[in-house]
DNA sequence: TAGATACCTTATAG
DNA sequence: ACTATAAGGTATC
């Protein structure tokens, strides 16, 4: 096992790993502590999280079990790592540490609902999941709570991903396609997905069998990447925006979810223009073409949070 | 092309 | 205790 760590000084603006883990963007992440996303807040704030990914470039079958988690503040503090490898590549690319958040911030719109957002989240990072796990997280949250969809994809790690070490401790990967491909609907039925059930099957079928790979997308102009990922099933525009801003690096990508939507009918309702498609292009306007899916996530998460 | 409806499951409100 | 409602929507008609 390696370990290391790395000082929150030396980034380019603030970083918060707990806001950026469980503001609803990545279900990738477990607490070590076993609880769920639901308890915003319930700890110190220097909870270990866990998990399993592929080295980077994602060439081979290698996984590399890894956790982390934060000491200090959200300027001065440090992530402490631990993993079967160098884990400051795979950190620096999952949690975005090389964005210059301090720089985003200046680049967005002076509203004061995004000023409010980002001064009660300072350090909020979006975050690059992986592309399959970020794509069937997202089919499943389809009318569903955040603490439900990390239960959701908690079970299928635990059910049917493949299991590695870390130091005497056993973590599960997310299920490869393939793998999940092989189950019956009614198998997924059992892990509480629902009517998601046989989109997550027949989506990673399309995957499996290389019909289909949410990385094509990656270069496409914005609203190609976005109607691209619509080919699968269960995926329509929100989703589709979802998998495009937390996995595939478009941060102008804004998902019009519940949320969103209920805030541009209350702050920002000249930007209704009917259709997602039309909508989607006044709201990225009005948060700023280059990162309006960074105001987003914290317009998100401060809302859920009970701000306003 | 736009609009209405069904859909799994569960936590929470009434 | 019950029942109704809503939860980061999508597919189908």
């Amino acid at each position: 096992m390696e370990r290391g760590a790395i000082d929150v000084a030396d980034l380019s603006g603030p970083f918060d790993l707990q806001a950026t883990v469980e503001s609803g963007q990545s279900y990738l992440w477990n607490r070590a502590d076993g609880r769920t996303y639901e308890d915003l807040h319930a700890h110190g704030g220097d909870e270990w999280y866990e998990t399993v990914v592929s080295p980077i470039p994602d060439l081979t079958d290698e996984r590399v079990p890894l956790r982390v988690r934060q000491v200090g503040g959200v300027r001065d503090g440090t992530l402490e790592w631990e993993a079967s490898t160098d884990a400051v590549p795979l950190l620096t690319h999952l949690l975005r540490l090389d964005d210059d958040l301090d720089a985003i911030r200046d680049a967005t719109p002076d509203l004061p609902l995004l000023e409010r957002a980002y001064d009660r989240y300072e350090g909020m990072r979006l975050v690059r999941d992986p592309a399959f796990p970020c794509l069937v997280s997202f089919i499943c949250s389809a009318q569903m709570r955040v603490a439900r969809i990390h239960g959701m994809q908690r079970r299928l790690r635990e059910t049917y991903g493949e299991a590695v070490d870390l130091d005497g401790e056993t973590y599960r990967a997310f299920p490869r396609p393939a793998r999940l491909a092989a189950r019956s609907e009614s198998e997924l039925r059992d892990l509480s997905l629902g009517y998601r059930a046989p989109y997550v099957r027949r989506t990673a079928e399309m995957v499996a069998s290389g019909e289909a790979d949410p990385r094509e997308a990656v270069g496409l102009p914005y609203e190609e990447a976005r109607e691209s990922l619509t080919r699968f099933v269960g995926v329509g525009d929100k989703v589709a925006d979802c998998v495009a801003l937390f996995s595939l690096g478009f941060l102008e990508a804004v998902p019009l979810d519940t949320w969103i939507t209920t805030t541009i009918e209350e702050y920002y309702p000249d930007c209704d223009r009917g259709s997602y498609a039309e909508t989607s292009r006044a709201i990225r306007e009005r948060f700023g073409d280059e990162y309006a899916g960074y105001a987003q996530t914290y317009v998100f998460y401060h809302l859920r949070a009970g701000g306003e």
